[in-house]
DNA sequence: TTTAAAATATGATGAACATAATATATTATA
DNA sequence: TATAATATATTATGTTCATCATATTTTAAA
């Protein structure tokens, strides 16, 4: 029959690609089902025969993203030979590049805001994605979840803020001030 | 001449509280000029007489916002008797009616995100902001710019995933964590 | 090479929005 | 109380968007 088979699992996934990226670039509200569809080389109309609405979208790119996020910070923690491995996956979430690359870094500083507004849907599946991470950070650092989720907070917060800020050096030094007290947390 | 005089200073005020309010509500793209003129109780037309455009609302919506906030804060501390004055104001940014009174509450988890994106010109006054929150912690606590920073961070990070999960088990043992953490980064 | 199923493209609809232009209402003073 | 300056309300404009309905293209198999 009619086009390969697999055709439009490729497909998409190549939207949700690109939605992963805009979103992240974006926020939700500010990019459209068009300019997504665009992204990955098609037209508008045919969206609605991959997804419901574009809130589901949101559900499956948030999904995907936060897939990304954890194996490259396995990959940063992976190839860190003399410290502990945890410091490799700070250094790299506190990251002048993790900051500037938003396109492909973690959603959780780039979406949590707009995540909040959404419907339960959306928010019962971002809480997964963030135990995720909580679930992630305390296997790699053998802490408790408590030391945990603060950890996660300290990350995310730096990020959101050192994003934010109109000063390289104020950013800068928000990541350096955060990678050392997330390295004094594992400490104490 | 009509109208009392400072009137329309007074009405100003007011589409900048309505303004600061739905902003932390809603988001800044989520929320239209002519719902924040009706929370002010006018009609949308008049609303370009008083700003140049919803970019310069954001502005100041800001600024109000922010001055509220470290007041409540300065609030809680002047409040402490026992314990230290930095502890209250941890406590107050950790509280769950923080988390939870979103509208009322301070700018930065709510706004960052959305801010990121934003012009150079909003960027800068939120950069001014964020200076402020720092320097007002590291006074309140005696700690240095760096500490300052990171405790920001922290506070900033942990409302940001409280209000994000649909989970209030685990947003709870969120801002627990957070706290007992921030008050570790005091000790420390 | 034809065909029909499967996938994508085109075009349409109706709602919401930022902003601007114009009209009306308000009130301190003369 | 009439007036003119000043605030506010009403209406209009052009754009963007999510979603839907329909048309067209693609290609595996007959």
């Amino acid at each position: 029959m009619p086009y390969p088979k697999g055709h439009m699992e490729k497909v998409r996934g190549h939207i949700i690609e690109s939605a992963a990226k805009a979103f992240r670039t974006n926020g939700i509200r500010d990019i459209s089902v068009p300019a997504i569809m665009k992204g990955a080389g098609l037209t508008h109309g045919g969206f609605y025969s991959h997804f419901s609405n574009k809130e589901q979208l949101v559900l499956e790119a948030c999904q995907y993203a936060i897939r990304d996020t954890i194996s490259l910070l396995q990959q940063a923690a992976d190839q860190e030979v003399k410290e502990p491995k945890i410091h490799a996956a700070i250094r790299y979430y506190l990251s002048a590049y993790h900051r500037d690359q938003t396109e492909m870094g973690c959603i959780l500083p780039a979406l949590s805001g707009e995540i909040s507004r959404m419907s339960e849907e959306v928010r019962h599946v971002f809480t997964q994605e963030v135990k995720q991470m909580i679930d992630f950070f305390c296997g790699l650092a053998e802490i408790d979840y408590s030391k945990g989720s603060a950890l996660l907070s300290l990350l995310v917060g730096t990020v959101v803020l050192a994003r934010s800020v109109h000063d390289s050096e104020l950013s800068d030094s928000l990541l350096a001030s955060g990678k050392q007290q997330a390295y004094a947390l594992l400490a104490s």
